[in-house]
DNA sequence: ACAAAAGTGTTCGCTTTACACCCATGT
DNA sequence: ACATGGGTGTAAAGCGAACACTTTTGT
């Protein structure tokens, strides 16, 4: 097959993390190259012989430790053909949530910084980065209130006020938490656990686990599930 | 920017149509290569230069002739390295909707053979386009439900259960006529006209409009539509 | 007159929403 | 005792689901 084509195959991460009640984007500064000193989203060319997925997973575990939880296909950015000003580059951009305990970054074996900055606090990115989290940012919003996502956001148990706390910071307005508490626990895929967590001053707060496998039952008898809240 | 890498970028479109009560995909029977004789999704390779979206319209129009009315993104298919046995192609596919108005296809000026097959009878097809149309299906089916995309596969005027038929075909089960058409006059985008059609016996149909001025314009007003049914 | 398709309202039940007080702990 | 966060129920409104007969035309 001798087609020539001069046209380059990216990938690159939103990877979202959750702490301290704030959504969180890790980002890794450029050390090279046109962009230099700017951040940027992890990612980068896809080698021969390697899957799109495979290619990601791998920048992530290079430019960062990161290993994620959760990972979806988000845009394939290459209608701007100067996306990337050194050559045509398309960028394939995925979307992935990592929990907490994983939030730790690993001193980079290349030499980049990788940083976690809030979510509504990004500065201006190399490339078409910002629009592609904008991107990033609304598939999340649409997509935690008809799919369980934000539990690869949270710690394996969980007081249900993290929950609660998550779901405001990604919609970025008041739930109400009676209904939503009651909305949640109809669905029948949380579980109570006998622990509590006690941070501070405040009644404890029973904690709470996720069961995935009941999730996927449900989820293929075809039930469909819809968060919403006040 | 010396980075040498072997990968391919092509693209594919998933073209609805509707045509006698019946969802139809456009297909292109493959005239060389390793998948002679077999159909296959219209697309090809991007050219240097071109931009993703550029390339689907410039293929339909080589291949078919045909233009597209509405057109998104479905999804890039490149986890499979070995998708395409003659090297390593990446293909991003979109889904298309031609309104019946364009569906006559032109003798494609390349001897490529184009014909329309109803999206519920498939034959196997080159590559792994079986699995890109099962995803455009997918995405046909949960996207009218809450975007009126329906109305880019009818005429500009259409009779009501036209309408129903359509989504009865898109979603493969039967909708509630009444209730249907109370939700979908209650959004306020569509518009009677004061002319008729009649087709051989049966009282004869107002026929309506999409404004989609209305449409885009509560839309900007961030209103939600929910298209359910019984 | 009959067949064929279009047009039209009402009732019931469930889901969503709105809303405020008591409980358990730390200081 | 007071501050802090956790835990809980009920009533009203709105929406979705179920359901059948009349109208207009062609034959």
């Amino acid at each position: 097959m001798n087609i020539s084509q001069n046209i380059k195959v990216a990938v690159d991460a939103v990877v979202f993390g959750y702490e301290e009640g704030q959504v969180r984007i890790l980002l890794i500064k450029q050390k090279f190259g046109v962009y230099k000193d700017r951040w940027a989203l992890p990612g980068g060319f896809v080698l021969d012989g390697e899957s799109l997925s495979g290619a990601v997973e791998r920048e992530l575990r290079e430019e960062s430790g990161v290993a994620v939880d959760y990972m979806e296909q988000l845009c394939t950015f290459g209608d701007d053909v100067a996306r990337d000003p050194r050559a045509q580059v398309i960028s394939v951009a995925y979307l992935a949530l990592v929990n907490p305990s994983k939030l730790r970054l690993r001193a980079s074996s290349d030499a980049k910084e990788a940083k976690w900055f809030p979510a509504d606090n990004i500065p201006e990115l190399a490339f078409d980065h910002n629009t592609i989290i904008a991107k990033g940012l609304e598939r999340l919003k649409a997509k935690v209130s008809y799919q369980p996502l934000g539990f690869d956001l949270l710690e394996k148990e969980f007081p249900f006020s993290d929950l609660e706390n998550l779901y405001r910071a990604i919609l970025g307005r008041d739930i109400d938490r009676r209904n939503f508490r009651k909305k949640l626990m109809s669905f029948g895929f949380l579980e109570e656990t006998d622990k509590m967590r006690k941070i501070g001053s405040g009644r404890p707060a029973k904690l709470f686990v996720f069961n995935k496998q009941e999730y996927r039952r449900l989820e293929s008898e075809g039930i469909h599930f819809e968060i919403k809240y006040a």
